[in-house]
DNA sequence: GATCAAGCTGATGTTTTAAG
DNA sequence: CTTAAAACATCAGCTTGATC
């Protein structure tokens, strides 16, 4: 390893001129929160952790060691170090075994575009798209700023395959009439009938002129301008930018899908999608992890709430073994304010659960929980204490992350890594669901899939054969597809996977070494000094610049 | 090995509070 | 009054574990 970093320096550098002078990435800034020392190293805790919430809490330890305190804002020492932790981290990922290239987000898309021209030959050819009737479309690309606006706004909350599901239904509602259908899917369903909707408005203010919303979708405002432009149009829109940030004007539909999302998808790379997972990465590398502390406010609220329940309600609980005194709630510590929150919140949650077996509505069943007033504050502290911060909290926030991503981009490229904000955060993701996975020891799970393989899987599904799609694949000039679908493995006529369950066949294929995550065992006695190798500082995979 | 209940997951939009 | 930050509420679908 260390020869081959030696290499950088070597005489065939001094031939051409160096433009960038390469920032070193070997040393981690943070060793005992880098995510290779447990993905690459064997590095485990002492403890067999179980939950998100302790997985959280000893990720925190660990990063505070590391770091002697959160970074709670931008600092130039602070976010130089956790710019080289990033880039040290995306150089590790990138040739850890079973890694996915620098280019498999652009590469997917790519795939996701000609096999969805399968399905639908407009998404793909403009004489394609000038044949669909009533005139929908003048080019494959109004087709498809209508197809990844569907597939974006239906994301939320939603797996790969059912997302894909979702948005060709609005897609093909799109064909027939004209406009998307408002129509809400899962736990996010006001918020994605909301956006459904939104496009419509926006649609008709562009009178119908799917190319020209494409536009102003591409176009760059202040999030100021933004807001006052929707203002004028009737349109409220939220998302948590400062008022002077760029942002696209996809922005209408939120600051994941649109602020990243949409624009990702439609090929640009630039922007930084910031999801629950790089929220997590960003936590880990800051100490902000959990928020760790509750308000005499949230206290006081629980406290009151609990003061007002009837005996019978109380003693319910106790028979489930949640014992409290709410005039003592003050004098707990964390831990056991912690461990009775939760027990709260399980206990509204059956009592949700059976209300609603009873054929209550969840309207109904709201409107009952604000009254009841302690399920929430319940959660609220169980939230505040136990859960990771799984969203930027400000603005502010989402501009430091940018702009410390925009540092480490500048330090992989002096290294000779030349990538983009989403294919960074894209190359960090796979990484960081493996490290909570292994931490939590639970099976990574199965929401790996991306668009092209739940593509693929309902064009098989909707009779398109396996030389049919590929040679589209080849026809479109999209890259690495060779050999990444096995035929054989969706059976001789039907998908295996009649409602696209499981990873698709190209999971196997894509990613074999991640077939074995159950080998990782965790030693319970293990611990950082009984892992050799460890009181070294670590260092990232090493590579040769191009 | 089938069935069922409970636990966990994910990512906003809205409201409230604080700061400028 | 405007902007920013923090707090709060949200629920379908999947996995797991208990029980027969």
């Amino acid at each position: 390893m260390q020869a081959v970093v030696d290499g950088v320096d070597d005489g065939s550098r001094s031939v051409a001129p160096r433009r960038l002078r390469p920032v070193g990435i070997k040393r981690v800034p943070m060793k005992r929160a880098f995510a290779g020392a447990y993905l690459d190293q064997g590095r485990r805790p002492r403890r067999k952790l179980k939950t998100v919430s302790e997985v959280s809490r000893y990720l925190l330890q660990q990063s505070l060691l590391d770091l002697g305190g959160p970074l709670n804002g931008p600092s130039p020492e602070g976010d130089e170090k956790i710019a080289k932790m990033m880039a040290a981290e995306v150089a590790a990922a990138l040739v850890r075994p079973g890694s996915n290239s620098v280019h498999w987000y652009s590469d997917a898309i790519e795939r996701a575009i000609a096999i969805a021209s399968v399905l639908h030959p407009e998404i793909g050819s403009d004489a394609a798209a000038r044949a669909v009737p009533e005139g929908r479309f003048r080019t494959a690309d109004e087709a498809r700023i209508v197809f990844f606006a569907a597939t974006a706004i239906t994301s939320q909350n939603v797996v790969v395959r059912d997302n894909i599901r979702y948005a060709l239904e609005q897609y093909r509602h799109f064909l027939r009439h004209g406009c998307f259908l408002p129509k809400g899917y899962g736990a996010k369903a006001a918020s994605v009938r909301g956006n459904l909707d939104r496009f419509n408005q926006m649609l008709a203010i562009f009178d119908g002129d799917v190319a020209a919303l494409g536009g102003f979708l591409d176009t760059e405002f202040t999030m100021k301008e933004l807001r006052e432009a929707g203002k004028r149009n009737g349109i409220v829109i939220g998302g948590k930018e400062l008022a002077d940030e760029a942002v696209y004007g996809s922005m209408v539909f939120g600051p994941k899908i649109g602020g990243g999302f949409y624009q990702n998808l439609r090929g640009n790379l630039k922007p930084l999608t910031v999801d629950l997972w790089f929220s997590r990465t960003w936590g880990r590398y800051t100490g902000t992890l959990l928020r760790g502390e509750v308000t005499v406010k949230q206290v006081d609220r629980l406290a009151g709430a609990l003061r007002g329940l009837s005996e019978a309600v109380v003693d319910r609980m106790r028979e489930d073994g949640i014992e409290f005194e709410p005039d003592a709630l003050s004098a707990l510590d964390p831990a056991e304010l912690l461990d009775l929150c939760r027990n709260l919140a399980r206990f509204w949650e059956r009592m949700r659960k059976a209300m609603a077996r009873e054929g209550e509505t969840n309207d109904n069943l709201s409107a009952y929980k604000s009254k009841l007033e302690w399920p929430g504050a319940a959660e609220a502290i169980k939230q505040a204490l136990g859960d990771p911060v799984d969203v930027p909290s400000s603005g502010g926030t989402r501009k430091w992350m940018r702009s410390v991503v925009e540092r480490a981009l500048g330090i992989l490229e002096s290294n000779g890594i030349a990538m983009n904000a989403a294919e960074l955060q894209a190359t960090l993701w796979f990484p960081e669901k493996d490290l909570w996975g292994l931490l939590s020891n639970r099976p990574v799970l199965d929401r790996t899939d991306s668009y092209d393989d739940a593509l693929y899987a309902v064009a098989r599904r909707e009779g398109h054969a396996h030389e049919a799609i590929e040679d589209r694949l080849l026809a479109m000039g999209a890259h690495g597809f060779v050999g990444r679908w096995d035929p054989e493995a969706f059976g001789p006529g039907e998908p295996r996977s009649a409602e696209g369950d499981g990873a698709g066949p190209a999971a196997a294929l894509e990613r074999p070494e991640r077939e074995g995550s159950d080998e990782y065992v965790i030693d319970p006695d293990a611990d950082l000094d009984d892992v050799p190798g460890m009181q070294e500082p670590a260092s990232a995979p090493s590579f040769s610049p191009h």
